[in-house]
RNA sequence: GCGGACGUGGCGAAACUGGUAGACGCAAGGGACUUAAAAUCCCUCGGCCUUAGGCUAUACGGGUUCGAUCCCCGUCGUCCGCACCA
């Protein structure tokens, strides 16, 4: 009778090897069934998986097979997303040229990827630093620039003075360089940049049409694009220091409605009347200054404390030539925005009313909330933000600020100054147009060539690729595509004089806006074959982490749009369904303080809970080791679990059902070892149950029972059947798994009967029909241990190559129900009444219970309330 | 700072988004089998009260409702994004 336990070592490798054989995963484009396109954002090469690919990847496999099952083409591929800082830092540091460090990487993380048994189509995997890819995307960008969605203007950087390098946001640290600790400087340079904002209003309103989206991350990017309706008003300057000769200042304002309890107005520190005024005050110059030193990063300027110099400019008021305002440069007032002036109303923006209170400046409560007392209403410490009734506003007051918005909106397009009215409405969006010039070696280069008679030419596509040259060195830093003495060196393909190659590269973010599209089709020698590429787009289910939710989706958005516009796509939206996975986190372990402070692997300690209090040690030192909070996984923290140690002692089958099992697939997933055991020993439960009884199976007939004891076996299999396929529809796998531990907790006696020889031909006929459809069900989580069951109990095929089962629907369908009895709110008593029982009939049983009547004692009740096969409510 | 989420036993969670709170798993404790261990099987398991049973409990404080983990208002805590990390 004893079976030998389950061994992943020797059954995995050989179904993967029979599954490549019979190349199972292939993707024929030409196949008439219905298509579905299931993809998971594909890695960056780091050299190691970590448990947050495994669980993408894991979540994307049980999508494929399980789709493959109903019926679908299904097209799964995988790539790499392989430009990036980290090639080059390491090329700095261990002196590994960045080609070399990124293919080494490739290499072994795809065999680790192989090991997990993934339904993938190797056959479409390309990286994004293939020159064979990036050419096709330099040709792309050679089409968006003729279609005039490429451009170049000026644009700031964060400038490194000591290392004279330009610098990632993430490499500067409190406004210092990492590797130098220099001041950062910004500084202007001319960039390349997508017109992303061509298409605002579209990216708005088609998200609208995405359904199938996480609503957290519709509404997070309606709010990035940020389209707002206000008023551009124009002030007239009224007196200033000699260094100005404008005569306005043009605001843009969302809020013209409290226009009366305006104090001042605020420039940033780049617009051109700071510009002026700093050439004549040393003092306002240095205070411009300090705002650029900031850096170019939006978080660090907005959490730094709120900042102004007044100009000496005063405006007059709009609405009372009479009135007069300071203009102050402050440091919160953003240049990209709106029109880079504000006026300030400290009385209904919290902003503003910290910089009125810090510069004593007037606060006016213009607005106060619908029942309030105009008397008695003042502002303190916090602005009112809302809506509500004008006062202190002249010929606003007793208005709603809806009413005075138009009233005041009307007056000033009437009013003119100069010839031309003072305001106009105006549509604003956030959105920023895509900047995509990086000063960097590692990235694809941008195709265009600079001639000092012809200006900026683009390469001739016949040209193209245009490569990256292979002998660099990054012993200095900076571009090496800026130092090399040829490469950048070329002739104008105009006038074949000498001219100068772009030496910026592409953001990798362009990389990864359509490479989804790419493996429609990775062996075309154009970009796409657009109607290949219009067939399996949109993705049908595509699956990421939610640090992704703007910039990557919104990016890859707009590349659909414009390589549409340039033929190369029939369609608009990318992302049919999308499903945002949580992260895997993990506690940090640390020893040292301040700049000290060393982090600790995981693997390099052992945890100990004594009397309830959980203890690091470090394993070689004996020292205690500091735990930390629990962050997302990453190199820098080293709070990383590597999946191999997993893979490798329980196989890719366990390690796959854990992190499928644990914790709801859109939450963070706190790691822990604990567990893993778990799904472990369901695995060898499974296997031993059903490899048992599998010779007594093999003979029988799967035939599900319709009547007798063996009823009950069928019934919570096909009802199991059901709500599995409606769980692996919603993605929610954590429910799938809890389902199947049921169902098998139910068979496993049968199983052990039938195994014993001690069930009749019924059950024996029912057991078989649950084992079959059980190994389908765990056959997308668990594909390996799947197969080996199959072939167990004698199944044709493969059941990788199977159709999944259909559910018995007089097996599902339940003929009673009990439902539970409230008395005032508390359950007090179960009813159990056929299922289509009718109202009064519910009524009257309920009645009839003893603890009804116990609480009614005698009296009738108040109220009874009956939710359809649901609940029943007594009120007495 | 702004935008977005999340918070339920010792732990991961479930509850068909207004209808029995804690399914399922982990950990823990007890028992069976065994010379012994592992594996396996059975039982207990939010808290409080003396059992039948009752009270209490979904971060905290209010509200709406016959009924709230779910809806509304406020507070606290944690996480993600903020345009050059990928």
């Amino acid at each position: 009778m004893a079976t030998e336990r389950y061994n992943p070592r020797d059954a995995e490798p050989r179904w993967q090897q029979e599954w490549d054989k019979n190349n199972v995963y292939l993707t024929d484009n030409d196949d008439p069934r219905e298509k579905y396109y299931v993809l998971e954002m594909f890695p960056y090469p780091s050299g190691r998986i970590h448990m947050g690919h495994v669980r993408n990847y894991a979540m994307g496999d049980v999508v494929a097979r399980y789709k493959r099952a109903r019926g679908y083409n299904v097209l799964h591929p995988m790539g790499w997303d392989a430009f990036g800082m980290p090639a080059e830092n390491a090329a700095m540091e261990r002196g590994v040229h960045p080609a070399s460090w990124t293919y080494q990487n490739i290499a072994s993380m795809k065999a680790q990827l192989k090991v997990m048994g993934l339904s993938l189509d190797w056959s479409r995997e390309f990286a994004t630093c293939d020159v064979e890819y990036y050419q096709r995307q330099q040709y792309l960008f050679l089409d968006f620039l003729e279609k005039g969605l490429v451009y170049r203007k000026q644009s700031k950087v964060n400038w490194d003075p000591v290392d004279h390098t330009v610098l990632a946001n993430e490499q500067v640290i409190d406004g210092r360089g990492w590797r130098s600790g220099a001041l950062v400087e910004q500084r202007e340079l001319t960039q390349w940049f997508f017109r992303i904002t061509d298409f605002s209003q579209d990216l708005l309103d088609s998200l609208d049409t995405l359904d199938q989206w996480p609503e957290k991350v519709r509404l997070m990017q309606r709010n990035w694009i940020g389209r707002s309706e206000g008023l551009t008003i124009r002030w007239e300057i009224a007196g200033a220091p000699a260094s100005t000769d404008e005569k306005e200042v043009t605001v843009y304002t969302t809020r013209p409605d409290t226009l009366f309890g305006a104090s001042f107005l605020a420039i940033a520190a780049d617009h051109p009347l700071a510009r002026q005024v700093a050439s004549g005050n040393a003092e306002i110059a240095e205070f411009c200054d300090e705002c650029r030193r900031a850096g170019t990063s939006l978080a660090a300027l907005e959490t730094a404390e709120k900042k102004g110099i007044d100009t000496g400019i005063r405006v007059r008021h709009p609405l009372d030539p009479s009135w007069e305002l300071p203009v102050y440069v402050a440091n919160f007032v953003l240049m990209d925005y709106g029109t880079g002036a504000i006026f300030g109303c400290p009385s209904g923006d919290q902003r503003d009313l910290d910089f009125a209170r810090k510069y004593n400046l007037p606060v006016v409560p213009v607005v106060m909330p619908k029942d309030g007392d105009a008397a008695s209403f003042t502002i303190g410490d916090e602005a009112y933000v809302g809506d509500g009734v004008m006062i202190n506003s002249r010929f606003l007051d007793g208005l709603s600020t809806e009413e005075a918005f138009g009233k005041v909106a009307a007056t000033l397009e009437s009013k003119e100054i100069g010839g031309l009215p003072q305001a106009e409405r105006k549509v604003n969006f956030r959105l920023r147009d895509w900047g995509i010039s990086r000063q960097r070696y590692w990235g694809c280069p941008i195709p265009v060539i600079h001639c000092d008679d012809c200006g900026v030419v683009p390469v001739p596509k016949q040209d193209l690729p245009v490569k990256l040259p292979d002998d660099v060195t990054f012993d200095k830093p900076g571009n090496p595509l800026d130092r090399h003495p040829t490469w950048r060196h070329v002739a104008c393909p105009q006038c074949a004089k000498d001219a100068r190659r772009e030496t910026d590269t592409m953001d990798t973010f362009v990389d990864s806006s359509w490479y989804f599209t790419r493996f429609t089709a990775p062996w075309e020698d154009k970009p796409t074959d657009p109607k290949v590429a219009s067939h399996w787009l949109p993705v049908d289910q595509y699956i990421g982490g939610i640090e992704h939710a703007i910039l990557h989706l919104l990016y890859s958005r707009f590349f659909t749009r414009a390589m549409k516009a340039t033929g190369h796509v029939a369609l608009d939206e990318p992302f049919k369904g999308l499903f945002t996975q949580g992260m895997v986190v993990h506690e940090t372990y640390s020893r040292g303080e301040g700049a000290q402070r060393e982090w600790i692997t995981p693997a390099e300690i052992r945890i100990e809970e004594i009397e309830g209090t959980r203890i690091a040690t470090h394993v070689e030192t004996g020292e205690k080791i500091k735990i930390g909070s629990i962050e997302k996984m990453s190199k820098s923290k080293k709070n990383v679990v590597d999946p191999d140690d997993i893979i490798g002692s329980y196989g890719a089958d366990t390690a796959r059902f854990f992190v499928l099992s644990d914790s709801p697939p859109d939450r963070d997933v706190i790691w822990s070892e604990a567990g893993v055991e778990g799904s472990h020993r369901f695995v060898q439960r499974a296997w031993r149950l059903i490899s048992e009884a599998a010779p007594a199976l093999k003979q029988a007939d799967a035939r599900p029972a319709k009547t007798g004891a063996a009823r009950e076996i069928s019934q919570i299999t096909h009802k199991t059947l059901k709500a599995v396929e409606a769980d692996y529809e919603k993605l929610a796998f954590n429910k799938a798994v809890a389902r199947l531990y049921e169902l098998v907790n139910a068979l496993a006696s049968p199983l052990t009967q039938v195994a014993a020889g001690r069930a009749d031909d019924d059950t024996v006929s029912a057991v078989k029909d649950a084992v079959t459809i059980l190994i389908h069900m765990i056959a997308p989580m668990m594909p390996h241990l799947a197969e080996e069951c199959w072939r167990e109990i004698g199944g044709n095929g493969l059941i990788a190559q199977s159709l999944w089962p259909a559910y018995d629907e007089d097996l599902v369908a339940e003929n009673e129900i009990t439902l539970p009895v409230q008395i005032n709110g508390k359950k007090r008593a179960d009813l159990t009444i056929a299922r289509d029982a009718d109202q009064i009939a519910v009524q009257s049983a309920v009645l009839a219970l003893e603890a009804v009547q116990a609480a009614l004692n005698g009296q009738s009740p108040k109220k009874i309330i009956v939710v359809p096969q649901r609940i029943v409510n007594v009120v007495v």
